[in-house]
DNA sequence: TTCATATCGAGACCAGTGCTCTCGAATGGG
DNA sequence: CCCATTCGAGAGCACTGGTCTCGATATGAA
């Protein structure tokens, strides 16, 4: 693979721009983020970073697939550490896991569930990482539903219909057993967690909730039946069982 | 109040400048709100535009303030116009009238929805005009409870431990009816609802979902009785209850 | 080993931005 | 009517993203 010692420091540098881009998007958030700032701090002419990325978006393509992978590796361990045998508790799991991977890294998330910056349209290179968090949740699903436990939504099958022909081929590609009806629920599902989340990270719940923690858990659960996922145990058992 | 020709024209001149900016805010977004393309839009010196907003940070208040009213506004009016007898179907009115308006001015919500920009915190002045639109909601509650249909969340008292002192004092202001316990209720509520409309204007349901009404409106009525609102009628009898 | 070629980084440069300062002109109240 | 206040213009500063050219350097082939 490694052709010669040109690509190799070809490799280097490029890492390394982007890992300073990385700090400094940590650090300030992505609208302080410039070319001009990482050139400086790797002792290198602005213009030698055009070398490695035509343009600022690029590069910030490159730090958003980045974030997209941490998060999904995120929800991804989080779902496998906490196993199928309890499909709510692999549910609390996940989502818990995704908001503590947003609220450690506030400007990353934001760079990917924030207001998308105008004429941008996410590259196809994005689509692929950005998919793995919403996979996640579908696992949990499936995992009820192959132990039989998925509830069923009597009446809303003709909401299947609204399903996108693409999303329809997504859902039911072979290797997934998601019921369409399921699948339909959890898009929604998975808009309003991230509702959830984002309002703490951009600060909204500032002076108004101080247990986040429990007030997140509570509405999490509620999103879990909602996605049909039934309470283990009896009632208010569910808590408990949750892994609390 | 007005003491004479100079303060009317620096009004006018002021107003113009803001008018200026919302058009290019609605057109391409606040990113690519300029000062200087402002004045040059209105024939003035970049220099002169100093005299009315000391800062382009200032500005955007402005537009922010502008934003959240409007939003309020719409909120407010889709309240009204509904009445108070039914609270599932003014909570369907208040939500639909949030979505309508997101939709319609997708830069203007994901400038008070989106991402903050960094080192920004929200000015006093804005703290109102964003009330408006969860106090709408927490209307919506208020009349279900004053009917007394407003469902109880037994087990959850503890809950309301949480809630910051800040808050307390807001929900239980003279004047404001709602349990605490409904109200820490809402906030998730509040933030999932938001989550949802966010997913759609920042084009996450793109190629997924096709039937975007039918989607918002069947998770908005979950989330109504998340709220503690309990449907109308019986069972199925819900959604058309509520105004389809 | 030698040499042509491809790659690299530096630096100058362009257009644009937010913002400050100064200066002359208009204006309106006393 | 006159003088102080207000206004807009314009120059200028420091910064941004992005392009271009030009030497230096390393690479692969002869």
């Amino acid at each position: 693979m490694i052709r010669g010692a040109r690509e190799r420091a070809r490799a280097e540098v490029g890492a390394a721009i982007k890992e300073e881009a990385g700090r400094q998007l940590a650090a300030e958030g992505a609208a302080q983020l410039s070319l001009r700032a990482v050139a400086r701090e790797l002792g290198l002419a602005p213009s030698a970073v055009y070398r490695y990325f035509p343009n600022r978006d690029d590069l910030l393509t490159a730090l958003i697939v980045g974030a997209y992978d941490a998060l999904g590796a995120a929800a991804e361990t989080a779902l496998a550490d906490a196993g199928t045998a309890d499909p709510l508790r692999s549910w609390m799991a996940v989502c818990r896991a995704i908001r503590g991977w947003a609220l450690a890294r506030p400007h990353e998330y934001a760079l990917i569930y924030g207001s998308p910056v105008p004429g941008y349209d996410a590259p196809p290179d994005t689509v692929g990482p950005a998919s793995r968090v919403p996979l996640a949740l579908v696992g949990v699903v499936e995992a009820a539903d192959a132990a039989g436990t998925l509830a069923s939504f009597p009446g809303s099958g003709q909401q299947d219909e609204g399903v996108s022909a693409d999303a329809r081929r997504l859902f039911q590609d072979p290797g997934r057993t998601i019921p369409l009806t399921a699948a339909v629920r959890l898009v929604a599902v998975w808009a309003q967690l991230f509702g959830l989340i984002s309002f703490e990270v951009f600060g909204r719940f500032d002076r108004i909730i101080d247990a986040r923690d429990d007030v997140f858990d509570r509405a999490v659960l509620d999103l879990a039946h909602q996605a049909g996922l039934r309470p283990t145990g009896t009632g208010s058992a569910a808590e408990s069982a949750a892994g609390r």
